[in-house]
RNA sequence: CGGGCCGGCCGGGCGACCGCGUUGGACCUGGAUCACUCCAGGGCCACCGAGGAAGGUCCGGGCUCCGCAGAGCAGGGCGGUGGGUAACACCCACCCGGGGCAACCCGCGGGACAGUGCCACAGAGAACAGACCGCCUCCCGAGUCAGUAGCACCGACGAGGGAGGUAAGGGUGAAACGGUGGAGCAAGAGACCACCAGCACGCCGGGUGACCGGCGUGGCUAGGCAAACCCCGCCCGGAGCAAGAUCAGACAGCGCACGUCCGAGGGCUGCUCGCCCGAGUGCGCGGGUAGAUCGCUGGAGGCCGUCGGCAACGGCGGUCGUAGAUGGAUGGUCGCCCCUCCUCCCGCAAGGGCGGAGGACAGAACCCGGCCUACAGGCCGGCCCGUUCG
RNA sequence: UGGGAUAUGGUGUAAUUGGCAACACAGCUGGUUCUGGUCCAGUCGUUCUAGGUUCGAGUCCUAGUAUCCCAG
């Protein structure tokens, strides 16, 4: 799926991506995206980190665990078209409890591609 | 066959590909070390990887720390009886009260002669009862009748008023100081009598007990609310795995106040006492760190058999023992089967077929025992009532 | 993890010891006006849910649901 060596598990790369990054939204997704940040990354990281935002409002812990599984799933199938040193932020919006995972595909391809991440023949 | 009551259990299955986490194994790379060996990273292989509620966090414990926790008051909880248990507000059995034809279900189920308080509206009267209508006796008495030729006296009735008697009846209310019948009386009344209901006391019998049954005596009647204050009995030290322990790492102090055995401050929830620690502590401003390891999963454990017990449960023997994440693993994409529903088609019907949709509630975070709440669908067992047949 | 508070028309708030659920604004209907506004009258409630105590519950008790706050 995506090993833990590549999410994003400090307050301060959090924070740092989604307040600095560019973001794109979807329907059902938010991304933000931070290249090269120097002061959250450390000299031995090269790969590229994501991280993933559920709240509440998206609902019941079952929901919220469903929704970052299919969204790590996707993630880790795009993990070559992320630059390293880069951090992802994937947040997920209330409208993505509801949607079956080729939504969250799309809407997840949408964003990158607006993020000049991903290369045309990739995309589903 | 129809309706109902109770208890127990499961809570999708199989397969393919790609993934994630713990643990173990051999291998590679790097580092430490004279070495044994250890640490970090990488891909490979193998095992294992959510629930009946993991949920809400409502109780009870274990565990850890607080110098092992003392007394009184306050505070909180519990409340029929007996048992089970580590403990409980849980469970089992029984008693009492209520509901149901029944199986069975429901009940915060101690005390209202220790005290204080409340019982609106209606009603005469609502808590040491009361007297509106009514009924009865006596007195006064407009007047009517009778009587007389007429009037008066006497006699009968009598609107109304007064003095008493009475609480059976009416009406109010959630609740009105026993019920029915008799005897009695001017009218009436437990004032009296019989039976019934209920209360108190005594004796006898049964039960570990709550309590139940019987007999006798008494006085004839004693309202409800303690989920109002309260009284009685029993129980409760505080905090919580971010407990706590070890290692590594970072930084910068300054000001004010109190104090060093005439003791600041702190611990024992709050207050008082008492005990203990004690040389620094508290407040404000400013600065720094929030990384790793242990705790961390074997526990009052599950299952089977047997014995004791009505049961909850306990004794003994055997057997199984496999989640441990930390921005938080236990998944993603499909195929087949199963169940339910819908459209269409075939068929008299039972049923069959193509296609489509749906399959719940819900995610471990120190661990147990309960409680409560949510839940598609399904399985098993026992019992009651009604109908029909034998 | 520990502690606390609240829930009443559409909205914001009341309700003395348990005893007729009140007020303002908004909405709707009707009237007044040539029309609109103003004004007048009327209308709008599972007191968060379920159960219980009581003659009687917004109030008392128990359980649940939702929202908010505080401490670490």
């Amino acid at each position: 799926m995506l090993p833990a060596a590549h999410r994003v598990t400090d307050a301060a790369s959090f924070r740092e991506a989604t307040r600095r990054g560019r973001r794109a939204s979807g329907r059902t997704v938010v991304t933000h995206l931070l290249l090269e940040a120097p002061s959250v990354t450390g000299p031995g990281v090269s790969s590229a980190r994501v991280g993933f935002v559920v709240s509440k409002a998206v609902g019941n812990a079952v929901v919220r665990n469903r929704v970052r599984r299919r969204l790590r799933h996707l993630v880790a199938a795009r993990f070559d078209c992320l630059p390293a040193g880069a951090v992802v932020v994937v947040r997920a919006l209330p409208a993505a409890a509801a949607s079956p995972g080729a939504q969250l595909a799309a809407d997840l391809d949408s964003c990158l591609r607006r993020l000049s991440l991903l290369r045309p023949e990739v995309l589903v």
